[in-house]
DNA sequence: CGTCCATTTGACCAAGCTCAACCGCCGTGG
DNA sequence: CCACGGCGGTTGAGCTTGGTCAAATGGACG
């Protein structure tokens, strides 16, 4: 838990999560809270959990950036997802007791850990913050399904917007406001990787990206143009913003 | 369901398979078999739910194939996974309440429906079944993170022996026994949409993974000469056989 | 026997990779 | 205060994998 708890102040970024899609009774948020442990903080760089340690808990960004990634027997990496505040990680050691991915800080963070017995205790006794969590993975899957879309049909271009799109849309669910501007803590290395392409290949797609007018860089500091030009363009779908809830029973007793 | 079922007799492809992670209660046995609805036949070829189409169930393959699918603005098509027996399809209709992805039958199919609010009472009521299937999901998630690395960081030779290991792993789960050949119903460009190549360059792969004793084709028949060779070739890790459920809490009461 | 569709093969093309060098910024140590 | 080293970004030259286009083959079925 983050600390004692009077409602509404302060909670975990879980917790603040998913309340967005649902409004939480006392007892669910309450139990939400309880979940989490210690908190962590990883430097950004560093490994939260390396693939194929053993592993019996999740964790729960509150702040930063992380990602998941693998390593392939050539030295080449695959980055395979970004995580943000709000977001559950680790999720596949659920499916065994061995973390199938490396967990890494992309910029400095902290995380909560939710031992995964706490989570089957979660399950049991709040179904339906079980099935509201089923519908975030889903939700997530198909934003992984999008990735995977990118790098099997599309060009560079077109995969980087889709990058940058969704980072943009992920980053407005927690924000809130109006973001056209964002702060990118990636190199053009970990892009690649995120996308399958080399970085020699992202740099010369930055740059052709910012000679069309699509973008504009400063440092890090990276401003998407022409946000609707560009939705076209690579037929971009936000899967972050809304999630139905409406499937799920009211609430017990 | 099915039919009325007297225990252990001819039931849903879905609580078979779940009895096969987890013994289940006579209780999550019955609510599972009621929460699925009418049968459906679709022929190979058709489609059973267009992509941004309304739904508000999902369905339970019973018999046969399918896969799940986008199409692009150019024309393109990406395959996003193939869906078997006892496989829960159609999850992006969870989060949204318009279908994310087309599904179409590879072979002739049998499938079962189930509407999101029966979903929702199983999660509601039965939490540890809730929670298996929560923890299937993840390991789909990372099935699908390792086509995500196939395309993204792979050689064509290399993808498509990971997707013939992955089939046949995924198979082997159902089928109980030691397979080493499968009947792929898939075309050639079927599966050039799955590893985002095109059709003419899996052909290619084909004849190539021939010459080089990889694997004997004979019709659509198609065995797998050398598999520890082929899993260390790729560094295939089979994502199906065994999923942890230690974490789900002892039955209540 | 003709039609349709999947598979196969060839010739040529191009997006993205490799290798290599160079630049610019920043932190560190002398 | 400045020199040095390292890392990320930038750019060029040449190459390779897989794409494109087109045509031929072959099997299944009415």
């Amino acid at each position: 838990m983050m600390f004692a708890n009077p409602l509404g102040i302060r909670r975990s970024a879980l917790t603040r999560r998913l309340s967005h899609y649902l409004t939480l009774t006392e007892a669910e948020d309450r139990a939400l809270e309880a979940a989490e442990e210690r908190e962590r903080r990883v430097a950004a760089g560093e490994p939260l959990v390396e693939a194929s340690q053993p592993i019996d808990r999740l964790f729960v960004v509150q702040h930063g950036w992380l990602h998941s990634s693998v390593r392939l027997r050539d030295g080449g990496r695959q980055i395979l997802r970004f995580h943000y505040p709000g977001d559950l990680i680790g999720v596949s050691s659920i499916a065994w007791s061995q973390a199938a991915t490396t967990l890494t800080a992309v910029s400095d963070c902290i995380v909560s850990e939710l031992p995964k017995v706490q989570l089957g205790r979660l399950f049991a006794t709040h179904g339906r913050v079980g099935g509201l969590l089923y519908a975030i993975a889903a939700a997530e899957s198909v934003a992984m399904s999008d990735r995977l879309t990118a790098i099997g049909r599309m060009n560079a271009i077109q995969r980087l917007a889709t990058l940058l799109l969704d980072i943009t849309a992920r980053l407005r669910v927690t924000a809130g406001g109006v973001i056209d501007t964002i702060e990118l803590p990636l190199t053009q290395a970990d892009i690649g990787d995120a996308l399958g392409l080399t970085k020699v290949h992202v740099n010369r797609t930055f740059r052709e990206m910012e000679k069309r007018g699509m973008i504009a860089r400063n440092g890090r500091r990276l401003k998407i143009l022409d946000e609707p030009g560009l939705i076209d363009f690579t037929g971009f779908v936000d899967r972050h913003a809304v999630i139905a809830t409406d499937w799920l029973p009211p609430l017990l007793g």
